[in-house]
DNA sequence: ATGAAAGCGCTAACAG
DNA sequence: CTGTTAGCGCTTTCAT
């Protein structure tokens, strides 16, 4: 066990508190004091008890975050940078990996609640209704998939709507027609909002959208590799897929190339986030690319913000971020 | 604020002990108090403080995990096997990324002891003497990259030296002679073991292997990539390279595809851990797969069993698993 | 400038 | 079977 502040107070016969007040910079203590209690500590490798600290201050320097699949490069990503920005302001992060399961996800969110942690990050797997019923959600950050509530709450994500109806744009300038878009819960805003936008592009440019060009599931691999069979069996195939995550679109390709059928050159598709760290995926994706690293920092300032706020008192924000269209060659230009 | 012991005794006109006793089920109560603690409990939404049960128990329901890259799939999908295991054990994930640096791995080994968490699965980012001057190892599992300390400590790893022999092997089967092995810091010990299988069987098949065939650097894209660069300026150029990691490999390929090198026609990459979630990678590579599922869930097995044993008593064990060898298409046969 | 004392919420003797 | 008590390590009034 490592030592505590009474080994330090003991050790230089003066108070614990006296102890604490130095170290934490609090003033009222001389500087002699100041720096024989610094340099018993050092020597003493003290580290404060995060614990005892957490529990006397009702604060503890570790957020939740919650997101739907650690395996998700988009995900993995958006950890690893929401690590590094809480690293620089000296908090880290406990980890929860809802497996896109909504119980799951309010287990974690009330399991992290009795932690005590100073705030969450949550990527929500869906609809749920707990975060409803909570009387705050001052110290929360939903990021990415944004639940639809009626309280207050904070936000970082893109305008999904815009974003879906832009890219629906692209395919059908380049001569697509017949559009199939593989759809998550439609519950979550990222697959709501995204249908949408589709929807809504269809409709303005005087193209059919029906029940045939919706394929509903979840944000899975499994999900788009299911919809790739189904859009197979259809009489006349649509030109192009629209898929609403990665993973979906990644299933959907793989469920074609089994079927014989290349992409873009028999069926084009795209999708949202199809992020590739290896430089080796074929095809590349043409997609919507989130910027999941701003995202990231973005959500872990919002919450130091925050925190920094008078108890009681807290803003609220709804940060859209802009994204960018990355043009890879999954679309065929007819 | 959510309900304590405190309320519920009040509330029952009870002693807080009674209704600690009773809920965390250590006897000593009656059938009749007993379920009355239990539904006021329920009704009041208790849910014990973690800080509060760590700071007088010494011991927490959080395990710190520190891993090198998460964005690099082999860890993201250690990370999500770990958390999935300690889950189910009640436990909790404290993450940490050090980004392949030591220092940082240092400084959040030094937060998860203050962070009072019961045991740590680490996956070393090299040389680190901070192991070796701790008293005990006893709640730590290193994993995949395990250091080289003189005190006992447990760890869940596979064979390297024999996984990278058998892979070069088989290089040379399919009728390769000339051979480069992109190599990471030789202080660790996957980076070390993997050059010395390798260079054990070109010796054994009577190959040459100079210094021309040791490309070191760090297990990083960067590194593969840059390698690429060297290896295309030799006169003679190689037949294949081995990447001691998955990245290296991606970084060789992209590097040797800017420069019109096809893989595997011109020359071939294998390497260890290419695991490809999205089937879409090209090529896919031949290369050393871990059980990295398994080896995260021995990890979690092994933590549990250390925290049952009694205090000060615990059992050190090196675990080495299965591979297995994954054929893709990056390797030519002559 | 310093110390004494109280208390955060919980568990674990110990006494009854 | 139940309650009293003490204390984990820390911060924070409040005295001195």
């Amino acid at each position: 066990m490592s030592s505590t502040l009474k080994d330090i107070a003991t050790y230089l016969n003066v108070s614990v508190s006296t102890v604490s007040r130095a170290l934490n910079n609090k003033g009222r203590v001389s500087d002699e004091t100041c720096e024989k209690i610094f340099s018993v500590a050092e020597s003493l490798n003290y580290r404060p008890n995060e614990s005892a600290r957490t529990l006397k201050m009702k604060r503890s320097s570790t957020i939740g975050v919650i997101i739907p699949d650690a395996t998700n490069s988009f995900y993995s990503k958006m950890l690893k940078s929401i690590d590094e920005a809480l690293w620089e302001k000296g908090y880290s992060i406990i980890f929860c990996d809802s497996d896109e399961k909504i119980e799951r996800e309010t287990e974690y969110f009330e399991l992290l609640k009795s932690k005590n942690v100073s705030g969450m990050i949550i990527v929500t797997a869906g609809r749920n209704d707990i975060y409803e019923s909570e009387k705050s959600l001052s110290n929360i950050v939903f990021v990415d998939n944004i639940p639809t509530i009626s309280k207050p709450f904070s936000s970082v994500s893109i305008d999904n709507m815009k974003a879906a109806y832009e890219l629906t744009q692209m395919v059908i300038d380049y001569g697509h027609t017949d559009i199939v878009m593989v759809c998550a819960d439609l519950s979550e805003t990222t697959g709501f909002d995204r249908l949408e936008g589709f929807k809504k592009c269809m409709y303005d440019n005087g193209l059919n959208c029906d029940e045939e060009s919706i394929y509903k599931g979840a944000f899975r691999y499994r999900t788009g590799y299911e919809a790739s069979k189904i859009i197979l069996e259809r009489k006349k195939r649509p030109t192009a897929i629209f898929a609403q995550n990665n993973v979906q679109a990644y299933g959907v390709i793989k469920g074609l190339q089994e079927n014989g059928v290349k992409v873009p050159d028999d069926i084009s598709v795209v999708c949202f986030d199809a992020i590739d760290e290896t430089g080796l995926m074929c095809p590349k994706l043409t997609c919507i690319i989130q910027p999941v690293e701003e995202i990231g920092r973005e959500a872990v300032s919002r919450i130091m913000k925050n925190l920094r706020e008078e108890h009681g008192k807290y803003s609220v924000e709804r940060i859209n971020l802009d994204y960018e269209i990355v043009v890879g060659n999954s679309l065929k230009k007819f």
